[in-house]
DNA sequence: CATAACATATATCATCAGTTATATAACTAA
DNA sequence: TTAGTTATATAACTGATGATATATGTTATG
């Protein structure tokens, strides 16, 4: 019988991982990796055939990381919209290289990978919860637009082109989705 | 006297110039822009002591062209915020790497370039005549949103996360920023 | 123990990128 | 025409990276 494998796929993936956080996509390489893990280079094409391989393995694990940070901020009922949103934009913050490699760079892995569009219908859901005046079509589109202004921020926050505290971000999220929602509601009436 | 230059700093940069847009500048290399130019490497690096230095030249050109876009898009007056948010958005569109390579992306380019953030100064006082109930300061604010939520889209668009149509972008912009603003001062009377 | 089967380390190759050394060609002033 | 200068082509060097061949362990099982 063989002996153990001393370093597991993933261990492996654990450190590419780190990396990313890090560094981004651009940091993971066979020797960087082996360096983070103290060993040398085979154990990684031993675990995977090529470093595609690892590179997709790793996103999922990225991504898993993402929906899971979204799953915790998105418990409540209440208010559903604006914790998501906040989720969303904290995980810029927190994982800017994971928000990058997810949402800002087109790669082949997210072609891949099994990002299910699902979201979408559950979140619309919940919304109807507080904007019971529009219609669902109304509140699809008005999610849509709550989702691109959160989106901005996100992409704003994650590129470190502006600073933004925890305070302030609640704040502009939250006056915004309010004044949109006004405005929405608003302009139907007028 | 030695003879005439073949390849001018000028030509090369417009060589990698195309490139960017096509591919970004992940594929721009000395070897790739030569064979662009058809000459080998030898005239870029006489012509450029590193690829960092094509690489930076390059960015100002890339910088340049979205300074021209947006002057071209903004010419008007009336309704400046949203031939602003259009200009932005179809630059993203119709430079995709562009965009990137300068809103997307952090890179050494950026913190040497000349991003002269007067712009927002004026974009300031061009919506005063739109919004005449608004204090300087709330018409910052909005500002802000506006052109977060512009940022959005253009972001969304860039990585063709999503697909919109000139009419479908125009549409969304203009409905959003109308309800943003009636929300606004909704917000404020109520 | 001995061995099969596998894991790991080491060294190595191939490729690609930036860069440079050398030779050649072109241009201009004398 | 020649000498000096320099632009260009060719080829090579250097370093990084993916990948692999080989040798050396390691361990469960008979």
């Amino acid at each position: 019988m063989p002996p153990a494998r001393k370093f597991k796929k993933e261990d492996i993936i654990n450190a590419a991982y780190e990396i990313v956080k890090e560094e981004g996509f651009v940091g993971v390489n066979a020797r960087r990796v082996a360096k983070e893990l103290g060993c040398s280079v085979q154990p990684i094409f031993h675990n995977f055939a090529t470093m595609e391989e690892l590179h997709k393995e790793t996103y999922k694990k990225i991504y898993a990381k993402y929906q899971e940070h979204m799953k915790n901020g998105a418990k409540e009922e209440k208010k559903a919209y604006l914790k998501m949103g906040l989720s969303y934009i904290k995980f810029a913050r927190n994982y800017p290289e994971f928000f990058k490699a997810i949402f800002m760079q087109k790669t082949k892995m997210d072609a891949e990978s099994f990002v299910t569009a699902d979201t979408e219908e559950n979140d619309v859901i919940k919304v109807g919860q507080t904007m019971c005046k529009l219609s669902y079509e109304e509140q699809k589109k008005f999610h849509v637009k709550v989702w691109i202004f959160t989106h901005g921020i996100a992409c704003l926050v994650a590129t470190k082109t502006v600073v933004f505290s925890d305070e302030e971000i609640e704040v502009l999220l939250k006056e915004s989705v309010r004044e949109m929602l006004k405005g929405y509601v608003g302009g139907k009436e007028n």
